[in-house]
DNA sequence: CCACATACTTGAGAACCTCAATAATCAAGT
DNA sequence: ACTTGATTATTGAGGTTCTCAAGTATGTGG
């Protein structure tokens, strides 16, 4: 039954490389004050943004954004705003230091991650066409 | 101070892989009424295992898994028995229904894995060469 | 024996998550 | 208009995961 080693050889390095990157993030986060969900969440916005779409780009349940954007809104980050066509939806917007603070997360970790991915650019590219490839297999 | 875009490319794919693997995780762990965490640590457990050595494996902090065990020992998974050469110790051990369990679990992920890294083989072995380059680059 | 480190637990508090149910609104068909 | 049905966001209950600070028991080295 057993899978080839390969495919669990490949598992466990993306998972490590992953952990590697996100433990970064939270790590710039919690610099930040910023619990990991929410970082997540004031990594993404940028335009304002309807609740639905956040829980589909942190892919959770919309229950939760609620929750998530409670904590921005505390920490004086975000506002929820009414969207004019409609009444239902409301659109998060940054406020001036939740944009600083986006920006400032922004920058630390990719200053990070650019050191994970310190070598040739021949091969960064040809890693990247093939974690291309396995993202596109089933899209 | 931008980032060269190749580096944001190469961190969105790769959360994007490690997404997919870890849906499929989780979806796998949660047909087996096992909650993220708990699948985590039940799936590196083969050889008893001290509390500590799995706070390390799961990079968290030791009372957490003080919690997470809790779990699986609710659960009838594993067992804590008193480590022979030092009182302090507590080795986790899988019960049959946990060794049961955790193959599942890792029959069905790595099942899912399978299809994710469905290409050539040589193609694959390219990835993980350069994987593990990404790995190692400061171990 | 003493000082110190280590393994695990506990407790408080926050964060995160799922699920079911609700209120408000929209969109369509009738 | 008016009902029906979908959609948006929230709430509430309950469980899981996390951090952090303290505490207990045990090991180790001077």
């Amino acid at each position: 039954m057993s899978v080839t080693p390969i495919v669990a050889e490949l598992t466990d390095l993306v998972f490590q490389v992953a952990g590697r990157l996100s433990a970064e993030f939270n790590a710039a986060a919690a610099e930040l004050d910023l619990p990991p969900a929410q970082a997540l969440a004031l990594s993404t916005l940028c335009e304002p943004v309807p609740m639905r779409e956040m829980a589909d780009r942190l892919h959770c349940d919309a229950s939760n954004v609620t929750g998530i954007v409670d904590g921005l809104e505390r920490r004086g980050l975000v506002t929820r705003q009414p969207a004019p066509h409609d009444r239902r939806v409301k659109h998060l917007v940054l406020t001036e230091e939740g944009a600083r603070r986006r920006d400032l997360l922004l920058e630390r970790s990719q200053a990070e991650a650019a050191e994970l991915f310190a070598f040739p650019d021949a091969d960064r590219r040809h890693l990247r066409d093939l974690l291309a490839r396995v993202v596109d297999a089933r899209a």
